[in-house]
DNA sequence: AATCCTACATGACCACAGTCATATTTAAAT
DNA sequence: ATTTAAATATGACTGTGGTCATGTAGGATT
């Protein structure tokens, strides 16, 4: 490796470090890229070397994060259990991932709809949250329909993407509401519920 | 009415008309706060004085094309249909109801949720479209109990909930689709699957 | 009509994200 | 070694949203 190279790697390391400590610290909002740059001992431009604004940086943590989560969840999942709980395991433990940092989460979100606003989720190089829970989903109903737990008729694809739809959701509604409820209630009864119908 | 008050109005309105004029023409980001106060030929302070951020502006958009959607919806659905085609018929209304703008749609969504984050949904305050989606489906829910539409056994909240779910999730993805598909077909196959379960 | 009070108007000013021309450091070429 | 090229660093500068002390005009009080 370089001395180039090696170069690189340390600043964006420290630039990590210090905005990392400095979030923590006073909070997204109230730490300016002139602090970060002071503390890390960089000109300001250079930050701008290394990540484009100011969100892109919050950006990487929420990847970083959820790498973790997902790498956690495939092992977690992989047991043979029936096709309802294991979706619902996949869910709850998903959401209650979040339950942890109600403020931190909300943010991270907000910049996340930012982003792909302005980026417009350019040509599936992006395999955000939606579509990897999509599939995930997508896989345990096909075989959910294999072992026949989920019904044969049903357009798999469609299903996945109504549970999707009931895990954002939940997700939404808790982070916004005032009151701490607990989030796995709420996921588990419409779970259920979309597993037996309200039709008659 | 006072000379004050004729004044105050008057003032709000010129930037009403100036500010969507600018953002037709050269869209919302592109539109600086010193181009609508001298358009409007006020002092810059001046627009402070009646919305707190550029983005509480956008917000009033978004409120009134809310209030006229929502009173057309109350209007249109007051008509006696199966339970199941009058939630289709509602939803689907809605979603086209975007459909028109794409791109104003995603920034007024996403001035929205950069909204409720600072503000936090105070105390009932806000009706917000959620509450207002899902009220207005728990009552066809109810009605279709009566009516032997709709299971009696379910939790009619929860299935409110999961059919409001259904629909933001349907106008989000469409959102940030690249492709223009249709969010009617969408949304409709979805609510079939609610109603008739996935269950085996 | 003179005085006072209050609501509103105003633009100089500030904070901060992001840019860019220039400088510096590293690597390659000779 | 020397020169050349390329990558990276830098901070003065800019653009813009938002603030605030001060000014001014409408309306009440005498």
């Amino acid at each position: 490796m370089s001395l180039r190279e090696k170069k690189k790697i340390e600043t964006k390391n420290k630039i990590f470090e210090v905005s990392g400590r400095l979030f923590k610290e006073k909070g997204f909002e109230n730490t300016t890229i002139d602090e970060i740059t002071k503390e890390a001992e960089i000109g300001k431009g250079t930050f701008f070397n290394y990540f484009p604004t100011k969100e892109a940086l919050l950006l990487y943590f929420v990847e970083q994060k959820d790498e973790l989560t997902y790498s956690l969840i495939e092992i977690e999942t992989a047991r043979s259990i029936p096709t309802k709980d294991k979706i619902k395991n996949l869910l709850v433990f998903l959401a209650e991932s979040y339950e942890t940092d109600k403020e931190l989460t909300k943010l991270l979100i907000f910049e996340y709809i930012k982003y792909i606003r302005s980026t417009g989720l350019k040509s599936g190089e992006d395999q955000s949250r939606h579509h990897r829970l999509s599939k995930i989903l997508h896989d345990f109903l096909e075989d959910g329909v294999k072992k026949g737990e989920v019904k044969g008729g049903i357009d798999v694809k469609i299903a996945a993407e109504t549970l999707t739809a009931v895990y954002f959701h939940s997700v939404m509604v808790w982070l916004w509401s005032e009151n701490d409820y607990s989030i796995s209630e709420d996921i588990s009864g419409m779970i259920d519920l979309v597993f037996e119908g309200i039709g008659s």
